[in-house]
RNA sequence: GCGCCAGUGGCGGAAUGGUAGACGCGCUGGUCUUAGGAACCAGUGGGCAACCGUGGGGGUUCGAGUCCCUCCUGGCGCACCA
């Protein structure tokens, strides 16, 4: 039985044109999916199209295309560029998720997850993207814009569907140790976003009333030092005891403020008794405490906390030190042994939370708590080009998730995409249904899912995309996870983290044998190139630009340009090189070569107008090399041979790609130089294998013109004892320092290689009247002599 | 601020603790050619040399680009996470 190989690459927006960045991550996955291939192994290389998303419904308004049609000419297009490339893809396995055949499928999965528990619907204050016009999850803000549009995000209480990824925030942790051939950066953003952490959970009674305020600490043992609660503006609490308006106005006054630079707070007009001390400390309103984050509300120990230090010297609130250390070294923020706190007095930090949590746990107003950053992940979005979500609601307010039986909910196609926001909510003929189960009026849900929820699992529709349900129970055990699954960095959170909670929740409702769905993950560097600029910055192409007396002109207009920094490719700087003219202009081989050969895969790579020519001219000069006549072989070209096949071997599995360019540099540099021509050899035909992977056009061609055969045959077996030097050259250093070298076979006698080496000129001249006290002799490897 | 990664010729980059700079680009000189984004040959870390050289300083070792400590620089990630 062959080894299945499931071999995938992050499959593309159809934004339009395939761009380079597209071109050097699938010809790394080709190179591995034919070397495979040739291996013998079952290998799945499968290509689709992530096809929901934005950019479909603004180029509709901005063209007066709809979204549907130009997506679908985009991939036509974009399959067409790609073909040029002859990658080795079962295009038998396309996909697109914009089509009823995959969405369809991803509504039983959203009946399927709603059943499980995972989808819920709730009112949240949600992420409000302004420009887009929608919500966005959690992951797709930074730094508070939004990941797409750059605009600043609003925060919206709307009712919106979720998924239950904190479900399994734990094991999304956990299993991270399992993920061996995954990069570190990527595992620790992962595990830098669940963000566990350990602490308590403390109910503070409010004073003269019934009620209590949860905070989440991880230093409990500083609870003597606690001198005043703050709360988000966004607490339940606050709109409990403030008006509407006060909120308002506090909310403008915290937007004043930077809040990194400057902590403010306004007193709610409650207290909190504290939980061991008999006093009241005051609750404030403050501008740092996140709402997103523990309960959203905290315990201040300005003694003991940067900020809290800075909020009670602004408030004039005690400060009480619980940590024995110097006043000068206030806010001391590190471990050390407690004071001022009856009960944990002269404990360390760990043996008093372990005393604190037995008494609040006795006294019932507080236990242990495991803290997770991860929020659920909202999958609604007020967009039209996206999966309908399969949920309709009645007059009362009231929903029911569809039955399978129902689906699918289709995605109408006659819509007026010109007004503001969502277009499916204008659409009554669509949205207006009567509910087949009760015969009540009905409305459809007009959100559509996150385009992240299609792509969370198109890896498990490739193995078979035209079933009638999501996927087969068998098919997905025996070939997932995919084992080398390669693409840009950028994703290291969003997409990689939800496809790894999507495995898992499908694990668990499937009862599937598969944990994580990407065994090894291979992350390309991206394409840059230098930047040009007019005197007046605007940007030119690189194609535009000229070389003439030392400077740099603008073809047409003669005006000076200057070079600038190399950046990622992007249109906006114009430092775009189009794969199309290159794929005309150099072939399909010489790119290939050029994407491989200059950088380490994972590290970028600067285009140069160098690079790609002198791909080029070692792709000519091979195929001038097997166009000579045959010679005699030289002793060592057997060898020579050997070691290329499996250097080459080697380097492809360990995705050292740059260095199987090197590896074949290396080989023909042999050959040429000396004068061995090999022709229709055994030893040709190997050569010709190995290079097939890299250079299959060339390959191919070779293959038919010197073995008159439209096949290349399986990879060849290496002979190890070929690769066995007999004789090496032993270097010898004096006090460390490498003195000269001796040629030798392999196995010498220490004693008799010595006698040699005290003959050598270069050796007497260091040694002279000096001693040899030591001499170390690594076997084969080196010979170091110690003089006095 | 915290964390991670990296720093090697003019440039991209090679080096299980054992000959630093593989391989490529560029450059220099030459050959061939009407011509060449071609091809071929020779050379290319620095220094006249002894020698010196992997960001700086220290350490471990017979031996350090590689391991340890420390500092500097650059990149990436996180960033009021209580």
């Amino acid at each position: 039985m062959p080894n299945k190989n499931y071999i995938l690459e992050m499959f593309p927006y159809p934004s339009g044109n395939i761009h380079m960045g597209h071109v050097r991550n699938y010809v790394i996955g080709d190179i591995c999916a034919r070397y495979h291939k040739l291996k013998g192994d079952e290998v799945l290389h499968p290509m689709g199209w992530d096809a929901f998303g934005l950019p479909a419904e603004n180029a509709a308004i901005q063209f007066k295309t709809h979204p549907r049609d130009w997506t679908l000419s985009n991939i036509d297009n974009m399959k067409s560029q790609l073909q040029k490339l002859e990658l080795d893809l079962d295009w038998d396995r396309e996909l697109a998720t914009c089509n009823e055949d995959y969405y369809r499928y991803q509504q039983e999965l959203f009946i399927d997850l709603y059943n499980a528990g995972l989808a819920y619907k709730k009112d949240a204050l949600v992420n409000w993207d302004p420009v887009d016009q929608t919500v966005l999850a959690n992951e797709q803000v930074i730094d508070g814009k939004g990941w797409r549009t750059g605009a600043k995000v609003e925060k919206k209480t709307l009712s919106q569907w979720f998924f239950k990824i904190t479900d399994y925030a734990e094991e999304l942790l956990s299993d991270l140790d399992k993920l061996k051939l995954w990069p570190g950066k990527v595992k620790t953003m992962q595990k830098n976003w669940i963000g566990k952490s350990t602490g308590a959970e403390i109910n503070f009674k409010i004073s003269n009333k019934n009620e209590f305020l949860n905070i989440f600490t991880t230093r409990p043992d500083t609870i003597y030092g606690a001198t005043f609660i703050a709360v988000s503006i966004n607490h339940p609490i606050v709109a409990k005891y403030q008006t509407k308006t006060e909120i308002e106005n506090i909310r403008r006054e915290f937007e004043k403020v930077d809040t990194e630079k400057e902590k403010v707070g306004f007193r709610l007009n409650i207290d909190c008794d504290h939980p061991i001390v008999n006093k009241k400390i005051p609750v404030y309103i403050a501008n740092f405490v996140l709402d997103t984050y523990g309960e959203g509300a905290i315990f201040g120990c300005p003694a003991h906390d940067e900020r809290d230090f800075q909020f009670a010297k602004k408030y004039s609130l005690p400060i009480i030190k619980v940590i024995d250390c110097d006043d000068n070294a206030l806010p001391f923020t590190e471990t050390g042994t407690l004071i001022n706190s009856p009960l944990l007095n002269g404990l360390n930090k760990d043996d008093a939370i372990k005393k604190i949590l037995i008494f609040l746990e006795k006294k019932g107003i507080g236990n242990e708590k495991i803290n997770f950053k991860i929020r659920d992940w909202g999958v609604s979005r007020q967009r039209y080009w996206g999966c309908p979500i399969p949920v309709i609601y009645y007059e009362d307010g009231s929903f029911r998730v569809l039955d399978k039986s129902e689906l699918p909910v289709l995605l109408p196609y006659d819509v007026d995409l010109m007004g503001k926001g969502n277009a499916l909510l204008n659409l009554d003929k669509w949205r207006k249904i009567i509910c087949p189960q009760t015969k009540k009026i009905a409305f459809r849900e007009t959100d559509t899912l996150d385009t992240f929820v299609d792509s969370s699992w198109y890896y498990i529709r490739f193995l078979n995309n035209k079933l009638d349900k999501p996927f087969d129970r068998e098919q997905v055990n025996k070939f997932l996870p995919v084992d080398k699954y390669i693409g840009g960095i950028e994703h290291a959170i969003l997409h990689l983290l939800y496809s790894r909670f999507f495995m898992k929740a499908l694990r668990d409702i499937y009862d599937l044998k598969v944990d994580e769905p990407f065994e090894q993950l291979f992350t390309q560097g991206m394409i840059t190139h230098k930047t040009y600029k007019t005197k007046n910055n605007e940007w030119v192409m690189p194609k535009e630009v000229i070389s003439k007396d030392g400077n740099l002109l603008r073809e047409k207009t003669k005006e000076i340009i200057e070079e600038g920094p190399s950046e990622k490719m992007s249109k906006s700087k114009k430092n775009v090189i189009e794969p199309d003219e290159i794929l005309d202009n150099y072939g399909i081989d010489a790119t290939r070569i050029f994407m491989i050969s200059d950088s380490p895969p994972d590290r970028e790579l600067e285009w140069t107008d160098e690079g790609i020519q002198s791909s080029k001219n070692l792709v000519n000069r091979i195929e001038r090399y097997f166009s000579q006549e045959m010679t005699d072989l030289k002793n060592d070209t057997e060898k020579k041979v050997e070691k290329f096949v499996h250097d080459i071997e080697k380097n492809i599995l360990n995705f050292s790609l740059n260095k199987c360019v090197a590896d074949i540099y290396t080989l023909f540099n042999y050959l040429e130089k000396e004068k061995v021509y090999l022709s229709n050899s055994m030893l040709s035909n190997k050569i010709i294998i190995c290079l097939f992977p890299i250079l299959p056009k060339l390959s191919l061609s070779l293959n038919k013109f010197l073995f008159k055969s439209s096949e290349i045959n399986e990879w060849p077996s290496i002979k190890l004892e070929l690769l066995i030097e007999d004789k090496i050259n032993l270097p010898i250093q004096i006090n460390g320092k490498l003195i000269t070298t001796i040629l030798t076979r392999k196995g010498y006698e220490e004693e008799e290689i010595l006698h040699k080496v005290y003959q050598l000129d270069k050796i007497k001249l260091k040694i002279k009247e000096k001693k040899a006290i030591r001499v170390i002799n690594v076997q084969d490897k080196i010979i170091n002599i110690i003089i006095s």
